[in-house]
DNA sequence: CCGGGAACGTCTACATTGTAGATATTAGGC
DNA sequence: GCCTAATATCTACAATGTAGACGTTCCCGG
């Protein structure tokens, strides 16, 4: 066998010299990266480094930069499984809220990429990891009944209320759940109590924020409007 | 001459030479140069020649380029009027969310800011100008007759839901719409047909997308679920 | 009127970034 | 062995954020 492939070890330590380099390696360093040290620690230079690798050698998995981040965002949707063939589409569908939920907790400082990378690229060039979840979900609507532009109206206010909530919980999230409301009420007291009345008194209710439930909540209103709304099919059960 | 630069004579070429500087003025043109060529063309030194200035002379209004980020965010959603005293909560919520995407479309070169930024500051930190939204909102609600911890709720599942609507649009929105279809006809062209049948399917209504009337039909529905599922008071008119 | 202190403005300098381009090194075919 | 092409590495450069030193302007109490 020579083949380049040397599983002569894994870069853990500082061992690792020579291992044949792929696209994937290198997303996967990058991933890595940005979830250990945030976005702003993932550059050309310190991702070389951390692949024992020349930083000019890397623009032959990646063009420049900007596509690297699309790599990582690819990477990341690629984590988040969808069977197109469940027929009970509601379920499905809140399954798959909470499996990205917990995708975006595991990679906080990816989420900004979630989000913004898109924005900066017409739907038809995206890496088509980016796709692959709203083709498979627009299967498992139109499976389950719903005209094709429905299907699509449904997408729609399903992510965005998806993402919407990712973005919201996000922003409450703090490491140390004990730190939590300390900060939360040392940042609270800061507000002038004229301007901000509420915001303060509610200072307990925001201490304790359970992403999933009010989650899960969001997507049973959404879901029984949408019924409603719609004429979808009201598989309920079998 | 004894020093190079006098304020005699106005600045030939662009006008307004030495008007004494404010961090309104600062924020204005910082987000003029946003709007105009896109957010990495906001650096210090562009900001500077923008205004006439050093550079360095930038940093007595913020304290470095994230404040300088949050400061822009914040200018933008100041442009966002909310009444708080108004007993009709639906339509203002309705209202809001209107303006607000209309807003996004003003300036979609801020969204990515709006909705990143408060990803990197614990809620009580951020700019007063941030939150004034969310304390009004909790007003408007409160005083509708939610209990408090129900108000957040409520404005969790809303501007959750408005966030992700406006990032939806953004990402299908392109400028000229005849070139819209087109150019999405062409990406969509681009994905194998094997694996991407519906999302091909759909390029029309994907061409055709009505940003205004999807997300009225996403209040209606959130509105309508949040009013069964929260036992809210059923205002609908007068 | 002044003269001193504080606020404001400008310049230079430096470390870091992405990346073009030249150069060195290696692998495979004769 | 050598020749060509791929691959890896080095050097270089323009642009960025920002620290720190230096000038300039303004105001206010004497």
């Amino acid at each position: 066998m020579t083949t380049p492939q040397q599983p002569a070890g894994d870069d853990a330590g500082s061992g690792a010299r020579k291992n044949r380099l792929s696209r994937e390696v290198v997303l996967a360093a990058a991933l890595k990266l940005v979830d250990d040290e945030g976005l702003e620690a993932l550059t050309m230079r310190r991702l070389g480094q951390a692949l024992h690798r020349d930083p000019m050698g890397l623009y032959r998995y990646a063009a420049n930069r900007a596509a690297l981040l699309d790599g990582v965002t690819e990477l990341v949707l690629d984590e988040l499984a969808i069977f197109g063939d469940d027929p009970d589409w509601q379920g499905q569908l809140r399954r798959i809220a909470h499996d990205l939920r917990l995708l975006a907790l595991r990679h906080p400082n990816v989420v900004p990429l979630l989000v913004t990378r898109p924005l900066s690229t017409p739907l038809g060039l995206r890496p088509l990891g980016t796709l692959r979840p709203l083709e498979q979900i627009l299967g498992l609507l139109i499976d389950a009944g719903f005209a094709a532009s429905d299907a699509l109206h449904v997408y729609r206010a399903y992510y965005g209320f998806l993402y919407g909530h990712i973005l919201n919980e996000l922003q409450e999230f703090i490491v140390d759940p004990d730190e939590n409301e300390a900060l939360l009420r040392l940042g609270l007291h800061r507000l002038p109590s004229k301007e901000f009345p509420r915001l303060r008194a509610l200072a307990h209710q925001l201490a304790d924020y359970d992403g999933a439930t009010e989650l899960d909540e969001g997507i049973t209103i959404l879901l029984s409007g949408l019924s409603a709304h719609l004429a979808a099919p009201l598989i309920k059960s079998g």
